[in-house]
DNA sequence: GTAGGGTTAG
């Protein structure tokens, strides 16, 4: 009793003094409910108290109160508390009284959206939105900011270009928060102009509106657009927080620019930026992918905290650089500590590590494991196509063929494609070419699937079958990304394209591939004209072929680097069988390692002999 | 009272 003269206060009027002692401990709440004549001020307090401390409980005794007393609670009051069941994760308490209203504001309806926003229900928060547009109330800018960042997926984007016509008409335009939920809108759908235009047109910027238009352009993979805005910007007076270093760290690790990411993570160091959990994820990430995967493990052991992504980050590297063991040792490790889920993309980064790191028996106990409901995730077909991976790579092609036409999905290029490399690499040409086919129909304009079946029929000997192969690309017009690799060198990235005669020491790179290409045959360098699909004679073949941009970024490596430093080399797309070839003699007669990052991961090259196990 | 940008995989 003493304890309850101590807190319930004699005047309601003074009751917020004491709202945090009751809401803490129940039975004084419910005491103070029935003590009181609870009016709105005093609701309201109370809802504040547990919208603040997500006290789902003690506001639904708050909300079971109203109801039992017959109190008439006002348009605010509700909405306040479709707010606090959102913040408690109860969208169904949310739209119940959503439902219940006669009367609703632009609040309510905006609440009520962003609540089905924030939980990643997209296609509900826009029919709601639509709904509101029918019952004719009006949006204000907090809806268009909310409702734009459900507007993902190709109808959403569709809304989502509507609603900006909306937004034009009610002259919200302007609004910063508007604004930058319409660039990421637009960066979302790869509308990259859009987004930029829409930026450029803002009267004021924050630091949000900076960081949506730099991720913008790192999330589609405009890696150096991104780091040359992200300088601008801060030319301009920018204000950076810890998720614009998020945005630009992703962009430096396509980028794989070492020194500028250390450079980033010693500013993020020396500034009071606190230690959260995105951005040292995306360090982990950005160290694993330019290479350097003794500073991810650094950060991550010192984590306080680790999400799932955490450990996929640190995994995934892992599997990349073809590190099997480590892999599984911090997969058990994951599932001994017990604290953190493994999800899908965990088991997919395990399966694809003991696929990479040649421990073909055990990932596919591990893929055992998951279909007999051992590991709490649903196999999927990315999980499918790993096993697919692992049989191929282990040389059992045809149960690997029996396994795709078992599978519970319609198989993807991605799938075949993985098929058609196992294929190319223990030359079964009778699957290989059944594949490579059904490769051709599904993606007709990838070139690199005619490049793998042309090495196929030439490992064979089928030369006629390589030429109308060659016919066959010709008469699809298959456009081909244009193959592009580089290197950093002191802060600066040098980029060569094929046959690029740029570079400011172009003649003395020139001069060094013709140099190294006639050193190497002397000791058993064979070019693999196959990789060639162009219709000329062998010499012009050679030709093209020492000028593919990874022999370029190579030569410029050993030109411009010491002696005996390593050479780091990244591609953006899959490195051919005979760059590869090309790699491991620089690696044996001029005893350097090669580090070459390719679009799946990385081949550490020394003395001659690659990681990769030459199956990529 | 309601609001915008972020990390792994593909």
């Amino acid at each position: 009793m003493l304890l309850t003269k101590h807190v319930l206060p004699s005047n309601p009027r003074t009751l917020s003094i004491h709202t945090h002692h009751i809401h803490l401990q129940q039975p004084l709440l419910q005491m103070a409910l029935q003590a009181f004549n609870m009016n709105f001020e005093n609701y309201n307090q109370l809802l504040n108290e547990c919208i603040n401390k997500k006290a789902y409980r003690e506001g639904q005794r708050v909300h079971a109160h109203i109801i039992k007393t017959r109190y008439l609670p006002s348009v605010f009051l509700r909405t306040r508390f479709i707010v606090f069941y959102t913040k408690c994760h109860s969208l169904k308490d949310a739209h119940h009284v959503f439902d219940e209203m006669t009367e609703r504001s632009v609040v309510s309806w905006t609440a009520m959206i962003s609540g089905y926003s924030q939980r990643g229900y997209a296609s509900q928060a826009l029919n709601l939105f639509l709904q509101m547009l029918r019952s004719g109330t009006e949006p204000n800018e907090f809806t268009f900011a909310t409702v734009l960042t459900s507007c993902t997926g190709s109808l959403g984007f569709i809304l989502g270009r509507q609603i900006h016509s909306l937004i034009i008409k009610s002259n919200y335009e302007d609004h910063v928060y508007v604004g930058s939920s319409l660039l990421d809108m637009y960066a979302k759908d790869g509308k990259i102009h859009e987004a930029q235009t829409v930026f450029e047109c803002l009267p004021e910027r924050d630091v949000v509106s900076c960081t949506a238009i730099i991720s913008g352009y790192a999330q589609l993979g405009l890696d150096e657009e991104a780091l040359e805005l992200f300088r601008r910007l801060q030319g301009e007076g920018m204000q950076s927080n810890y998720v614009t270093y998020t945005g630009v760290l992703t962009a430096l690790s396509g980028l794989a620019a070492l020194d500028l990411g250390k450079q980033v993570h010693n500013h993020v160091l020396r500034s009071e930026i606190p230690s959260f959990v995105v951005l040292q994820n995306s360090l982990i990430d950005m160290y694993s992918k330019c290479g350097n995967l003794t500073y991810s493990r650094r950060i991550f052991d010192t984590m306080c905290e680790r999400t799932a992504i955490s450990w996929n980050a640190m995994l995934v590297g892992y599997s990349k650089h073809g590190e099997g063991r480590e892999v599984l040792k911090l997969f058990t490790l994951m599932r001994e500590e017990n604290k953190v889920k493994p999800d899908s993309v965990t088991i997919l980064a395990v399966l694809s590590g003991c696929s990479h790191g040649g421990l073909e028996d055990r990932g596919l106990n591990i893929f055992h494991d998951m279909t007999s409901g051992k590991i709490g995730v649903k196999p999927e077909m990315e999980h499918f196509g790993c096993v697919v991976d692992l049989l191929g790579r282990s040389g059992r092609v045809e149960e690997a063929f029996e396994f795709i036409k078992k599978m519970p999905f319609e198989p993807t290029a991605a799938i075949w494609g993985s098929l058609l490399g196992a294929c190319r690499v223990h030359s079964n040409v009778d699957i290989g070419e059944f594949v490579g086919h059904r490769l051709l129909e599904i993606e007709p304009a990838n070139a690199g699937n005619y490049v793998i079946l042309s090495n196929l029929y030439a490992s064979a000997g089928r030369w006629e079958d390589v030429r109308s192969l060659r016919d066959l690309m010709l008469r699809k017009t298959v456009m081909k990304e244009p193959g592009r690799s580089w290197m950093e060198l002191d802060q600066v990235l040098h980029t060569f394209h094929a046959s690029d005669r740029s570079h400011p020491r172009r003649e003395e790179i020139c001069v060094k591939v013709k140099e190294l290409s006639v050193r190497f045959k002397e000791v058993g360098y064979v070019p693999d004209l196959s990789c060639v699909l162009h219709d000329v004679d062998e010499e012009q073949k050679e030709k093209i072929l020492l000028g593919h941009s990874e022999k370029l970024a190579l030569s410029f490596g050993l030109i411009a680097t010491p002696e005996h430093s390593p050479i780091r080399v990244i591609k953006n797309l899959r490195i051919c069988v005979d760059c590869h070839n090309f790699a491991k003699y620089i690696s044996k007669v001029y005893r350097r390692e090669v580090s070459l990052r390719d679009k799946n991961r990385f081949h550490r090259i020394v003395g001659g002999k690659c990681s990769c196990g030459d199956y990529w």
